[in-house]
Parts: C-alpha cells; structure tokens; sequence
DNA sequence: CACTTTTATTGAACTAGTTCAATATTTGTA
DNA sequence: TACAAATATTGAACTAGTTCAATAAAAGTG
C-alpha cells in the first residue's frame, strides 16, 4: 500500500521497512478535487504533500495580477511551499488541483518529528532539495539561453506527461509567455513539418 | 581563526566548539588570483567553497557562446556545482575569480566523512540548499513578472556589495539582458532623477 | 608614461514576443 | 442536447529589448 512513497524514496536513500513504516505513519492521505487549492497566498504553508495521483500547479500572482507557475507536480512528485513550510510564516504562492487528485500530507511537527527520529530523512530532504535545485539552476540558465520555442519543444519532450494534462494557458504561465504566443508556436511548429 | 565559516554555519545551526574543530579539520584554505578558474566545463567538481574574501562569478557558456551567470558569490558564500560535486560527473559550469580571492576548500571524500561523523553536517546542507533554492525560485518568478529594469533595481538594492565589483557585461550576463541595454537602463534612470 | 585592450555609451535598424480584438473550438453542465 | 463559459487561433499594431557599429572612457601593462 502506497509503495510509490516507498519507491519514491528509495531513489535517493536506503531505508528498511521498520523505518519506512515510522515514516509512513507520520502521513495522512487526502483527496483534493479539481481546482481545490492546497495553500493560498497569505497562508502558512502546514503541510508538505507528496502526489499519489491527479495533477498540481504552482504558482504566485505578481502585481499586475498576472500567474506565474512555478511547477507543475504529477504523481511521485512533492509539493510544498519551502520557505512557508520550513518557517512557518505565510506563502507567497498558491498551490491547485488541476484535476481529482490524492496527496499523502505530513505536518510540520510530524516532520520535525521524523527529522529527529530517522536521521536517514534529513539526508532524504537534503538530496531530493538538492536535485530541485539543480533542476531550476538548469531552467534559469535556459529562460536565458533559448528562446520560446526552445523552451516549448525542451518542456514538451521532457515532461510530455505533464504537458498533455495543460492548457496552453497554464503552460503559458510556466514558459514565461502569453498564451497567444503558445498558439503562434504551436501553428508554427506544425507547418514546419 | 577563519571565525567568518564558524559564524556562517552558526546562522543556520548549532554547531559544538569541538564539532566546529573537527568539521573545520576537513577544509584547506587557497588562494585564487583574478581571472582564474576554480572549475571549467568539462572538469569534475572535486571542491566545494567557501569564499573568505574576493568575488567569484558562477556562469555557463551557451550554444551561441554567450556567458550566462547563474550567480555570483563573495565573502561569506559557498561555492559549488551541486550536480557535478554530488555525483562526481562533468560540470556545464565555469567558477571564476573576479578577484584575487581566498576560499575554504573541503573535497568529496571529506565531505562524505563530515555527513558520517556529524549529522548536523547533514541538516546544515539541507537547510542551506533549502535557502538557495528559495532565492532561485523567487529568482525564476521575478524573470517571469519583473521587466529588465526592475531586475536591475532589484539587484541593485539586494545585492549593493556585489553591484559595485561587477562590470556591466557581467551584470547582464545574469540579468539575462544585452549589456548594451544595461546602460541604457542606467541612463534612462539617472534621467529619471 | 604611452599604448593596447577592455568596457561603456549612444543611436539606428531590427525582431521576438505582447496586446488587443474578433472568431472558432472545446469543455462543462443543466 | 443545448447553452454558457472557458480555451484556442489568428491577424494587426505595438514595444521591450537586441544587434550592429561607431566613439568615448577606463583599466591593464610594459
């Protein structure tokens, strides 16, 4: 049951089943419906979530009430808001549902908890905060270096399981463009075929 | 002694007298002349950093042969290309001096050693990668909602010390901007006044 | 100090991407 | 199944930022 956590976390770390167990305890599974939100703006950011299934967006409203998506998130991913969550002090962002979808949450004190209990998950965090990181090292260098339709065809290929659940308005607001240029793009990429 | 790396850790844990001495046992001290190197593309990661005093610069080199900073560093920094160091594979990154600098160095080998010996070594990466991550997603937001002036003053105000050891070619390389428009930005801001 | 190299400034022509508006298409829902 | 609402497409006018080139200023070097 749940052994994608499981799986999951034996990408980065070795864990025994003892331990998983205590960790796993620390969870509690929870359905969110289609443009339910997990965290708003002004929130403080309680849980952390990892996806078992259904579909994310992150993103904040800049001052002209514009969304910037931060990341999308499909199952096997997590979400959390670090700053909000580590601090407990209110998020910038907001965290939907884009579709039906269950996350298991662990609380900040729960999380505190299996910090000092299984040393072993500090250095989980430590290692998938690392991978992230370079993950968006990698996407500001490519906002710098290519163009739209880089960027369009890199995410396309790289992530088309994400791609294919969005509309071109929500990956406008990923790319870093309006969604009218997304079409432009689109209609360019087909004739050139 | 180098009480800068004691008073650095010490803002993100607690760290014993004896602990310290030990994790500080693991690093050796270099100089690094302006102009020079500290990683090449190409090269593996073998060091990590800690900047005593200088400026580095953190930048890659794209397909047009354009130099795009992913940041910079000084005193009381840490430098590193997580990826490369953390899996010992060839870096896409360019480390180099802007000045004649001095930094901290601690090698793979001793770094695993320190996580072994001291897991607070751990939690004190996790939570420092929590912290730079956060600044890169802000980053990432702010290229999405911030136009190239707003950077500019943004950069300008958040980061005065480094501002004023930077050309205007490397201030563009990580605003993503032609340094050409740079001035402009100057220009039309002093105008402004 | 003189000389070379790098950096900064400015203007003119250009382009990638935006904005707005109108129309078509798809999706959600009673 | 029909209607409403959201999304996608397309074109025309526009703009933020680029590119190129020429000149000035600053910094590095023997």
């Amino acid at each position: 049951m749940d052994s994608i956590l499981k799986e999951n976390i034996k990408k980065h770390i070795d864990l025994s089943e003892d331990e998983f167990k205590l960790f796993r305890s620390y969870f509690t599974k929870k359905k969110i419906l289609k443009k339910e939100y997990l965290l708003r703006e002004g929130d403080i950011c309680k849980y952390e979530g990892f996806i078992l299934n259904g579909c994310f967006r992150v993103f904040s409203l800049d001052k002209n009430a514009n969304e910037n998506t931060l990341h999308f998130g499909i199952k096997d991913w997590w979400l959390s808001d670090i700053d909000s969550f580590t601090n407990q002090i209110p998020s910038q962002l907001f965290i939907q549902a884009l579709e039906d979808s269950e996350v298991l949450l662990i609380s900040w004190n729960n999380k505190m908890k299996a910090y000092q209990e299984l040393p072993k998950i500090e250095r989980l965090f430590r290692v998938m905060t690392q991978k992230y990181l370079v993950a968006n090292q990698r996407r500001i260098l490519q906002k710098q270096s290519l163009n739209s339709e880089e960027r369009y065809n890199y995410f396309l290929s790289h992530y088309p399981e994400i791609a294919k659940k969005l509309t071109n308005i929500q990956l406008a607001s990923y790319l870093g463009i309006s969604h009218e240029f997304v079409s432009k793009i689109r209609s360019r990429i087909s004739t050139k075929k």
